[in-house]
DNA sequence: TGGCCACCTGACTAGCTGGTTAATAATAAA
DNA sequence: TTTATTATTAACCAGCTAGTCAGGTGGCCA
């Protein structure tokens, strides 16, 4: 057996483990938020003694940071890539298809995402002072520069990109709220596809790309 | 003095109690979610005994639905009216503009407002099953009326709502983020305008109404 | 003056919190 | 098999939690 079957063994049980307590740990810190989400309530949800918890994290606030760093990850993925060369209408289309679709695929990572924002970002300020801002600033180039040649409306490319990001992450975020409203138990697999579409007609016409 | 006098002063010092209280147990829930805020951090911001908290307030799950119901009478209040007589146009910029104006205004409770229902609205499911709801399908079918008049092109009324209901409460929520992708430290009396300009711009435009 | 009532608060408690420990079991390596 | 490492978990603890309570204070009216 080579090191490399050892380490594979012994970190399955690890990553087993780790998947199971992170998965219960989520859906308790969406409901309860980080401080009503107790090691016990996680322990219970995944089905394992709390100690077993403390085994593979350290504390409570280890599993804290794991969790959102796989919310992360999810959000980087699911933002899209912007890219010159498509012109803007197809690469609005692109962006909004992509994070309509993250939205309905994992409302819990925007959840998170969004609980930890509004709380005062204690836990990823420099996620948004580096990272983020950068982004915004490289793609709110881009457009400018589609309105510059005309190829769009005037309207503040920073200002559309909160546009885009609230109009989508908000089918995530207010699911509860929506659905209640709309008289619905669950969303189904053609919603996704008519947010999309609703979204895509009344962005795009609202930057004079239809 | 008379019977009414009496009421009114004990009235008083109980009113500014409360007023106190709550301003503060408002910022605590923001920072820290309701389990998160505890009286004690509570009666420290209102520099007030913790037992006097509970004198005025039963228990904290009391304190937490004074604080609910202060912010879903804002919710009424900055909701705007949409009239039938205005037509859209004037109808969607009266909408956002007091939406905006609200988010900007009192930033907390649009955030409580946000928590509650990120984590399952447990507080006020009613309350989006009656009063929304009903408010909803109301504006929903002048829309519709508005559509099918020729008035305003055909997009979904209620999709078109949650847009700028998100998009609106973004500035709200998302501040932190907001800011420090601006690499900004508060918002200005400007910006307020600016963002109401922007939206109805896009929007007004995306309704087919510019 | 004395009685009434709203207001105030220090001291207390039962239960829960995150986290430790120490002893045991399971698994893999030699 | 023996040994070493990893995984498991009951029992425990110090500190904090929401909430209680009993004993106050001070203003107002008869």
């Amino acid at each position: 057996m080579t090191s490399a079957n050892q380490i594979k063994k012994t970190g399955n049980i690890r990553a087993k483990s780790k998947v199971k307590i992170l998965t219960a740990a989520r859906n308790e810190f969406v409901l309860q938020g980080y401080r009503g989400a107790t090691v016990q309530s996680i322990a219970d949800r995944a089905e394992l003694p709390k100690a077993n918890i403390l085994y593979y994290f350290k504390n409570k606030e280890n599993i804290y940071h794991a969790v959102l760093e796989h919310t992360l990850e999810m959000w980087d993925e699911g933002i899209g890539d912007i890219e010159a060369n498509e012109g803007p209408k197809v690469a609005i289309e692109k962006f909004i298809a992509a994070k309509v679709r993250m939205s309905f695929k994992h409302p819990e990572a925007s959840k998170i995402y969004a609980m930890e924002i509004i709380q005062g970002a204690q836990h990823l300020k420099d996620y948004a002072r580096t990272y983020q801002r950068q982004w915004v600033r490289e793609k709110a180039k881009l457009f400018q520069q589609w309105i510059d040649s005309g190829e769009m409306v005037n309207v503040d490319p920073v200002h559309l990109i909160f546009l885009i990001w609230s109009a989508t992450q908000h089918y995530a975020d207010f699911e509860t709220q929506i659905l209640t409203i709309m008289n619905r138990a669950d969303f189904e697999e053609d919603d996704v596809e008519q947010v999309i579409a609703f979204l895509c007609d009344i962005i795009l016409r609202g930057c004079g790309l239809i």
